[in-house]
DNA sequence: TAGTCATATCTGATTTAAAGGATATATTAA
DNA sequence: TTAATATATCCTTTAAATCAGATATGACTA
């Protein structure tokens, strides 16, 4: 980093795994992600369940469906969402429990956000 | 998140989960968390291995920390890191394995960095 | 005690992504 | 073709996280 030019693989490598942590650090992404892991859904379905703007939820299907984490198909007026990797579901259980035996620390970590409580 | 006055137990679950992610999301603490697996290292070690300047890193330690997913032991001068959940290898293991069969996809994921290639 | 080394914290600047709102595209139906 | 619905994209603002550098704390040593 800082100035490196030449990036190494791993380094490359890094970054592929941060972007993709990255991808699963957004709510309106986990819960969309979620809401697909019961079965497709088309866009108006997911911006009734969330309850966030059709514009907002429309981009984070965009990031998700470049990232290669779901998949679409058209059916007439509507284009439906699902998971094309169930893998990501056991990601988000694993975070999940890991989560669930330190919940305590990880709610008063100020490093990103002081105020969640 | 916007202004939803009483969040429900499952969108605070939810808050908690990209959390935890996005400590995952940073390139300098993803190698932290790696160089840690091989066993534990004091600040210097870890200056050293990354190149990257000592504020930054004990920064990056200081929220691993507070988060829960590092400890930490006093030995004379040196202060001594180490992993207290080896599952948030797993964890990393897996977003590798899930990446490996769709980095190409990634790669090009223009919502979260234009150049990467 | 003074000095040095290891680590942590603070402050300001830069970067990045999300939010918000308006608008564009595409499909269907009349 | 026009109207209506579904979805996507653009632009500006705002918020947050990283970075960079300076400085502070804390422990050992002479």
């Amino acid at each position: 980093m800082t100035t490196i030019t030449t990036a190494t693989t791993y380094e490359l490598e890094v970054d592929l795994v941060t972007r993709f942590f990255q991808v699963l650090a957004d709510p309106t992404r986990v819960r969309i992600i979620e809401l697909l892991l019961e079965g497709e859904k088309n866009v108006s379905e997911l911006v009734q369940r969330l309850g966030v703007p059709q514009a907002r939820v429309s981009s984070h299907l965009g990031c998700l469906r470049w990232c290669g984490y779901i998949g679409t198909r058209r059916e007439g007026k509507f284009i439906y969402y699902r998971i094309t990797d169930r893998r990501v579901s056991e990601l988000i259980d694993l975070a999940r429990t890991v989560m669930a035996d330190n919940a305590e620390a990880v709610k008063s970590c100020l490093r990103l956000n002081e105020e969640i409580s």
